[in-house]
RNA sequence: GCGGAUGUGGCGGAAUUGGCAGACGCGCUAGAUUUAGGUUCUAGUUUCGCAAGAAGUGAAGGUUCAAGUCCUUUCAUCCGCACCA
């Protein structure tokens, strides 16, 4: 056993190891509960970062404790790997995108799997592969087919830095593309949807259903789809036999329309233009248009329109108002038009205020005068009391939405209408790097479906990749023309791309079976591993990616492929990395790190002090960490802990090399503590039967032998002389290890050299050496063969000893136990019988029983207490080590369920760590289950070094196979409990008592405190409160 | 503007849902070890106070024997949406 914790060793071994042994592998026995547990597959950009890395650590803690806990866990991996970097990679540096996609892969890949993670990797899919797009493809004729993807021609964003069309998700609120940042325009152009406002109203209810997301998600979904209730009314142009349709919120105040406003692109606005407004309604027009749509919507902006010169009557009143256009009603909402009612909507009453139209009241807060109409100051938006509003007068405004929708539909010019924000979803994109739409334009037969057998429809290799001009896919005539597949006359194919966020719709559905060549996926085992229990991955996909993904399940549900509502039942959306960051706020520049004194932060250049913060890594701010140099420094199971510790999971992390080294620091205190235990239980002459009894291949006899001479021991056999042949092969190998495990031994004691109490030890130990040493000698002299093994042996043995009885005695007194102790035993009776339990058996290498069983067994095993009766009654010690051991379990199991608090329960693991360093009981079999259940509950965060530390205890099989630990509740209750003593809920003190107590006992014990009597003492006590297993309180006069 | 979240030591963060506020870690202080630095170990570390004690969870009120936790008001920060009719 290594006596330094190096990752850099064990991290490589074990990954490997695992690797061979197919340890990640999904099992496909079905009988376990399911698991998939599921990262957001990154984009293979070439390097992975902090985000990536803490997003598939956590979720990598919660396969591996579920597998723990029993399930079989599918945990796979992929790569979103269509997308525009690798086109403009192609572009700047002419290498083709396939080409520079795979290369990043394989670097990514690399990277990842230093992690420790235990991914399933023989399901790695990546989208830019044929075998992947052809079945992207294949979904999009399935939306095809079911009439929910469609061609229009429509006002669309249009990103020019990088050259192709967005989806009103993938543009910011302040116009900007998700990926470049550009300001985006607007242009007419023809182009492909996917009708998800089809399934708005389910997206919407369902998320009721996701108990495990963020509510904060599920508002964002909410918002965006955002529905509204209300009322599409008609409104009769005078002269003209048309209607302007309006929606409306309020129907209950359309007796206080006084204008309609109509958007400025409305098709009905040049009708509606009377000719001496035509040429100012014309000019209007044209300015909005030229206006980009950050300064169409900029705030505080006054309101801009003009009168059309049109009218309309209000079928409510029966009277003529005017037709306004004006450049804060969209077209692309509603009908793009809407009725002014200045008294009762915020923006009508700024526009009529401006305008100078009249403003008329229709309802007024309940209990108030309704005689008068008092003059407005600002819109009154509150429900109320209708007035001037025919028959509807003095009904309630909430109850008068219903009444006027009823009376307009009677009537005939308007109906209950529920209108939505969301649009329908945009997915042509005109580039190259993405599965081409499968399907063909044919001059007599239109839009044609691409049969499935011709699928897919592969991306031209031959490509050039200028950057001007159309998509390189329109521009490849070779490619572009082909037969029309149902009339066979010359056809052009589809030359858009589908948007990248398709083809992440449905990779979570491949990973069940991905491999699969006839299918996209097989619908038994989709159904079977679907939906995903746990989904963790960025906020920034919020709305995006999650709801295009929900949307297609139900999609793919309601043409019957798939059984289930929802992909995602549960959802982590994983806080930022942030990197300390060093701004000038002089000259506004970042400075890096290396370049800052931390302490007094100055601008090397300048001089300026400056500001310091934590923001998202980025490299143009210098704040970034890579993940390889951190690997490098200190090894994936300190990054692992560092990350998980640092920050509950949600919450934005700061990354701070100080506390990276804490984690370093405890991984080495828990080597420690178990190289420590190892060395510590090591018998005398280590029994070689212990390796073989594992293995099981030795005759019993033999065994037999060699647990005589662990019960006996070994220096009185030797006395005796008497010995089989057998006894003597095992003596000689044990000798042999022992002689091999000596540098551990002495590694172990110049370790712990700088021990207060060396001076005492030495002397001691030198003393015990010298009377060995001269024991032995006598002994040697009759058995030449042996004479220069055993003196080695001997001084090993008692440099060993004196270290394991003097060193670790952790105080003056104990120590002087212990030596008083030792002289009774060894040289009171001059018998060198073992002291206790240094020769115990190890517990069974096997999945551990539970620890009620392993209790039991390791108490019948050990043949000798530490107390001298034979009796198995744990000590208060050991007593309180099994309850912080099992408070450990609790806690642990919670945090990894629940609400996933990593920081916690690593917290936790630190106690039962310190708890396990201070124990006095540490030649107790409680002290073993201590050992083995720190390392099984590490197991999950740090899974290298509890690998290596499980197999230096000497388990022959791997800690991740291993049964998650079990509460035993039992352990938890202790003999006796603090009870707080409080006066007027005032805490005074604390004190000790039976845990037992009930109620009177407890009231007994705290009014006999010192504590109380000291506060209580001549006050008459009016009222006594006493929580059991918590507190009493004294209500005093 | 609308909607949501969060405010706890020098810092990151804990607190069985009303019951000892500050777990665990970082940092810091002192001591031991070391030629030195680092590592490691020991002790301490909310504030005020020599102490007994007092104050203390953004602020102000309230409920309660008891409030970080519940209620009311308010301030600050962050996030989302933003002329959505």
């Amino acid at each position: 056993m290594e006596s330094r914790y190096n990752p850099a060793a064990i991290e490589a071994k074990w990954q490997q190891t695992w690797a061979e042994q197919g340890l990640d592998q999904t099992p496909t026995d079905s009988s376990k509960p399911k698991f998939y547990a599921l990262s957001m597959f990154p984009y293979p950009s070439g390097t992975l970062h902090m985000g990536h890395t803490r997003n598939y650590v956590i979720t990598d803690v919660i396969a591996r404790h579920k597998r723990m806990q029993g399930c079989r866990v599918l945990q796979p991996m992929g790569w979103d790997a269509f997308g525009l970097p690798a086109e403009n990679a192609a572009i700047e540096r002419g290498i083709h995108p396939a080409k520079w996609t795979y290369q990043n892969i394989a670097q990514m890949k690399a990277q990842l799997q230093q992690l420790g993670l235990s991914i399933d990797w023989s399901r790695e899919v990546a989208t830019c592969s044929p075998d992947y797009y052809k079945w992207t493809q294949w979904l999009f004729l399935e939306f095809f087919k079911a009439g929910l993807a469609y061609q229009k021609e429509a006002a669309v964003n249009w990103d020019p830095i990088d050259q192709t069309v967005l989806a009103n998700e993938q543009v910011d609120n302040e116009g900007r593309s998700w990926r470049s940042g550009a300001q985006v325009e607007r242009k007419m152009l023809r182009q492909w949807f996917l009708k998800i406002t089809d399934y708005a109203e389910q997206l919407l209810n369902d998320l009721d259903t996701l108990a495990g997301w963020p509510e904060r998600v599920k508002l964002m979904q909410a918002n965006w789809i955002g529905k509204s209730v209300g009322a599409y009314l008609e409104f009769p142009i005078v002269g003209m036999d048309e209607k302007i349709g309006v929606f409306t919120t309020r129907p209950d105040t359309v007796y206080g329309v006084t204008y309609i406003v109509l958007a400025p692109e409305h098709p009905l606005t040049p009708r509606v233009t009377t000719s001496e407004r035509q040429a100012e309604v014309e000019a209007f027009i044209q300015e909005v248009a030229s206006q980009s749509e950050l300064e169409r919507t900029a705030e505080d902006k006054p309101k801009r329109g003009i009168p059309t010169g049109g009218k309309v009557i209000n079928p409510f009143t029966k009277s003529e108002i005017p037709i306004w256009i004006a450049d804060y009603v969209l077209y692309e909402y509603g009908t793009g038009a809407v009725m002014g009612v200045p008294a009762h909507d915020t923006r009508d009453f700024q526009f009529a205020k401006e305008k100078q139209l009249p403003i008329e009241v229709v309802i007024v807060p309940s209990g108030e005068n309704t005689g008068e109409t008092p003059e407005l100051k600002a819109a009154y938006t509150e429900p109320g009391i209708m007035i001037n509003s025919g028959n509807f007068d003095g009904m309630a405004s909430t109850a008068g939405k219903e009444a006027i929708i009823e009376y307009a539909q009677k009537e005939g010019f308007g109906k209950a209408r529920v209108q939505y924000r969301l649009r329908d979803w945009l997915i042509s994109r005109q580039r190259y790097w993405g599965a081409p739409i499968p399907v063909i334009h044919c001059p007599s037969c239109g839009t044609v479906a691409v049969p499935e057998s011709d699928l897919p429809v592969q991306l031209p290799e031959d490509v050039e990749f200028s950057g001007r001009g159309l998509s390189p896919l329109a521009q490849l005539d070779s490619w572009v023309n082909v037969p029309c597949p149902s009339c066979g006359t010359a056809a052009k194919r589809e030359t858009d791309t589908m948007d990248t966020f398709i083809d992440s719709s449905w990779y979570f559905l491949r990973y069940p079976d991905a491999k699969n060549d006839q299918q996209g996926f097989d619908p038994a085992k989709t159904n079977d591993w679907m939906p995903v229990d746990q989904y963790v991955g960025g906020i920034e996909h919020a709305i995006l990616h999650l709801l295009y993904s929900r949307f297609f399940v139900k999609v793919l549900r309601d043409r019957g492929l798939i059984n289930f509502n929802e992909p995602f039942q549960r959802l982590l959306t994983q806080g930022m990395v942030q990197g300390i960051t060093y701004k000038n706020p002089v000259t506004g520049k970042y400075i890096p790190p290396a370049q800052v004194n931390s302490a007094e932060p100055k601008d090397p250049e300048t001089g300026d002090s400056l500001e310091v913060f934590y923001e998202k890594m980025s490299k143009s701010k210098y704040n970034g960490v890579a993940p390889e140099d951190v690997l490098a420094k200190y090894g994936a199971d300190t990054a692992r802990m560092f990350i998980l510790f640092k920050a509950p999971p949600e919450k934005d992390l700061e990354w701070d090399d100080a506390d990276v080294e804490g984690q370093f620091r405890f991984l080495n205190r828990v080597w420690r503590l178990v190289t420590e235990y190892q060395a510590h239980r090591q018998p005398l002459l280590p029994s070689a039967g212990e390796e073989e009894e594992a293995k099981g291949d030795r005759s019993a006899a033999a065994t037999k032998d060699v647990e005589n001479i662990e019960k006996q021991n070994i220096v009185s056999l030797l006395l005796s002389k008497d010995l089989s042949s057998q006894q003597w092969w095992q003596i000689w190998q044990q000798v042999f290890k022992a002689l091999l495990d000596l540098p551990n031994y002495v590694g172990e004691f110049f370790d712990s050299f700088q021990q207060s109490l060396v001076t005492v030890a030495l002397i001691l130990a030198a003393a015990i050496a010298a009377y060995l040493t001269v024991a032995l000698l006598d002994v040697i002299h009759s058995i030449p063969l042996l004479e220069p093994s055993f003196q080695l042996v001997g001084l090993g043995y008692t440099t060993w000893f004196a270290y394991r009885y003097f060193l670790r005695a952790p105080t003056r007194r104990e120590l002087s136990e212990k030596v008083q102790s030792v002289k009774q035993k060894y040289l009171g009776t001059n018998s060198l019988a073992q002291p206790a339990n240094t020769l115990e058996v190890i517990p069974s290498p096997q999945p551990s029983p539970t620890i009620t069983e392993k209790q039991t067994t390791s108490a019948e095993a050990t043949s000798t207490q530490p107390s001298t009766d034979n009796a198995p009654t744990p000590t208060p010690q050991e007593k309180e080590l099994r309850r912080a051991i099992h408070t450990a379990i609790k806690e642990i199991t919670e945090d990894l369920e629940g609400d996933y608090q990593f920081n916690t329960g690593v917290s936790e693991l630190m106690k039962l760590n310190n708890a396990l360093s201070d124990a006095t009981c540490k030649d107790s079999p409680v002290y073993v289950e201590g050992i083995e259940t720190l390392i099984r509950l590490l197991a999950p965060f740090a899974p290298h070094i509890a690998e290596e530390l499980w197999h230096n205890i000497g388990h022959t099989d791997s800690v991740h196979t291993q049964e998650w630990s079990q509460v035993d509740l039992d352990a938890l209750v202790a003999d006796e409990i603090t009870l707080v003593i409080q006066v007027m809920g005032k805490t005074r003190g604390t004190i000790q008592v039976p845990a037992q107590a009930d109620r009177e006992a407890l009231e007994h014990y705290a009014r006999e405190s010192e504590v109380a009597q000291r506060f209580i003492q001549g006050k008459e006590i009016k009222k006594v409160i006493v929580v059991p297993g918590k507190l009493v309180n004294f209500v005093v006069a």
